[in-house]
DNA sequence: CCTATCTTATTTGTATGCTAACATTTTTGA
DNA sequence: TCAAAAATGTTAGCATACAAATAAGATAGG
């Protein structure tokens, strides 16, 4: 008895439990179904920007990097190769010298577009192994983690 | 309804509403949490080995990559941080030339000991957001996603 | 016994992701 | 108006994270 109550004060400690461990599993297996299924060597990250430029529209990058949870630094080298790649094309802004305009550059305009059908079979490969009910619920909760 | 037909034939992507999205977001600020919390300086990473050594005992550093889900390249980098750190130390294994045996320095094993009830407040604190059974709900759905 | 295979560890290259510091430019407030 | 504050973008440094290539050692099968 004496040595249950000193031993066996608390839980143990389970990594395998523990949210940071498993955040990171399921952020791994994610980053593979990404690679497998994403066009172009696209990243999570560039897909993001890339989305967010096409829906919320031409922006700065710093603006960007807000609209995507990315900071300066982060956004600075996410946006670099997009634009190697040629997918983002940045015009000076008239108004404010500090500040470049992104934008999708043309001919990438319409292959943006086909890749929110990407995106949402992405989702759809790595939230598999859960039910739609399972699905709706982790989601709805992982918001409120965010 | 021709025109809801062609463009409206699924619904929009909401870039903000994709696991891949949201749990980028929960890492951040699980990350964020853990920076705040953690001593020495230890990142997740770094933490999760020194636990993982301290309860399955001495290995390889191959060996302790695979129990904590880090590659070769990533294990290596994290075991020598510790070791710069002092609290991880390396002998030579008599029976296998090319294995290092790593276990935590005898300094610092009381320490690693307290690491355990860090752990459990920095899961506390980043599942705050949710109830008690929100948080059962959340990470047994999570587990299964990794 | 000896070769093909596996394992361990390292290195290189690419890509996040953050902090901190910096120069430039813009805005704001006294 | 003019100095302080804020915003934009860049750079450097550190720490994951993975792929791919390499070298050296161990093991298993024929």
């Amino acid at each position: 008895m004496a040595e249950t109550l000193s031993t066996q004060e608390r839980p143990p400690y389970v990594l395998e439990e523990q949210i940071g461990f498993l955040l990171r599993l399921a952020t791994q297996r994610h980053a593979v179904i990404f690679q497998s299924m994403a066009p172009g060597n696209l990243t999570p990250t560039q897909f993001a920007a890339l989305v967010r430029l096409a829906q919320s529209g031409d922006c700065s990058q710093n603006e960007l990097g807000r609209r995507t949870a990315m900071d300066v630094a982060t956004i600075k080298g996410v946006v670099d190769r997009l634009k190697a790649k040629g997918m983002v094309t940045a015009t000076s802004d008239p108004d404010d010298k500090r500040r470049s305009i992104l934008c999708i550059s043309p001919e990438y305009r319409a292959a943006v577009r086909e890749l929110f059908d990407v995106g949402r079979d992405i989702s759809i490969a790595t939230l598999a192994p859960l039910t739609a009910a399972e699905s709706r619920t982790f989601l709805r909760l992982l918001k409120k983690l965010g």
